[in-house]
DNA sequence: AAGTCGGGGTG
DNA sequence: CACCCAGACTT
């Protein structure tokens, strides 16, 4: 299978796909270098997250904070802000404490070193790897869910996931060349995202097509194996719209640790399982509410989330909270689930 | 090893 | 509806 690398790339030349943060392989022959700083803000955007989503957040970030110096100066609320609706947001708070760190501790640049890197916040072994072979030619192998399932085909591994990660990872490794290490790890990542996909495989088309022992056995389709997931429990909650006759909202800053943590979101209840009566909370001003039309239905990662908006317009002194004002923010500032039920409210 | 942590696209 | 995704971190 080692002397199959060579067919990889050469279908890599042709077919690599076209990203922001890429650098392709005719502009590297001109003499291009990837820019680390982009190879590392699009790998932390795209971990458990499509090209399709990350790619206008990353326009965006670039835009606005063009280096890793501007964006380690950047306000922690601007930076969250501005990953708002793209998830996981303990990421971003990561990336901000990893921007400082390079400032502080490398001089602005990323170091071109596996060991390095992976000792920075919100960099694991992935996205170590793919910065030091994507942005530094180095030789390390990165596993992530494509290549999993590239590796468990061609090899035909049914040893379900995660258990199988050691192996499929030695496969991989193996076949990672000292040159074009980066380009190796993109075209099995696009291999497995165009082609080698988990459903209706295009095996007739695949560069990999003549060794891979899944397609000769016919298991293509069943691979990877995993174990079995938990079905999501049913959680219910209330939260308070509060609105302020100048149009300012009642919003609170939620704790960096734990669900949305560092995001802004309505005050409300505990989201807990299914009871006899929905959880109300304390309403974080005295006054008349009124309950919203409809509710807001939600899926997080491990639960199903079903919320009761409830809704005012007063100008009391809130318990709980600071009033924002049109200028201190927008809708486009909240995690997706707190959009929800701001959008409720404006039916 | 298992649980926590978003959101959107796909079939 | 369940499954998938360029995973990291905590317990």
């Amino acid at each position: 299978m080692r002397e199959r690398t060579a067919d990889l790339l050469d279908w890599y030349d042709v077919h690599a796909r076209v990203m922001p943060w890429r650098t392709s392989p005719a502009d590297k022959r001109a003499g291009t270098r990837p820019d680390p700083y982009a190879v590392w803000l699009s790998e932390v955007m795209l971990q458990q997250t499509t090209v399709a989503a990350v790619t206008d957040y990353f326009t965006r970030f670039t835009a606005r904070w063009p280096t890793v110096t501007d964006l380690a100066a950047a306000e922690d609320g601007d930076v969250m802000a501005e990953w708002a609706g793209l998830g996981y947001y303990a990421r971003a708070r990561n990336l901000l404490k990893c921007a400082r760190a390079v400032v502080a501790d490398h001089g602005g640049s990323f170091p071109a070193d596996h060991a390095a890197l992976l000792a920075l916040p919100g960099i694991g072994p992935y996205t170590a790897a793919a910065i030091s072979s994507i942005a530094f030619d180095l030789p390390h192998a990165v596993l992530d869910g494509n290549v999993e399932r590239v590796m468990a085909r061609i090899y035909d591994e049914h040893t379900p996931l995660p258990a199988a990660k050691p192996i499929l990872m030695t496969h991989t490794a193996a076949l990672t060349p000292s040159e074009r290490p980066g380009d190796y790890a993109q075209a099995v990542m696009d291999l497995g995202a165009t082609i080698c996909t988990p459903k209706s495989p295009a095996c007739g088309i695949c560069p990999w097509r003549d060794p891979c022992l899944a397609r000769q056995r016919g298991t293509a389709p069943e691979l990877p194996r995993k174990t079995p997931k938990k079905t999501k429990p049913v959680r219910h909650g209330t939260v308070y719209v509060a609105r302020r006759p100048d149009g300012a909202y009642l919003l609170e800053r939620r704790p960096d640790r734990g669900l949305l943590g560092g995001m802004l979101g309505w005050p409300g209840s505990d989201w807990v399982d299914v009871s006899i009566e929905r959880p109300a909370g304390t309403p974080p001003v005295d006054t008349t509410w009124t309950k919203v039309q409809g509710e807001v239905r939600h899926t997080f990662t491990h639960f199903h989330l079903i919320l009761t908006v409830m809704l005012t317009e007063t100008d009391a002194e809130p318990h709980t909270g600071r009033f924002l004002t049109q200028a201190e923010f927008g809708p486009s500032d909240l995690p997706t689930v707190m959009r929800k039920a701001f959008d409720l409210t404006r039916h």
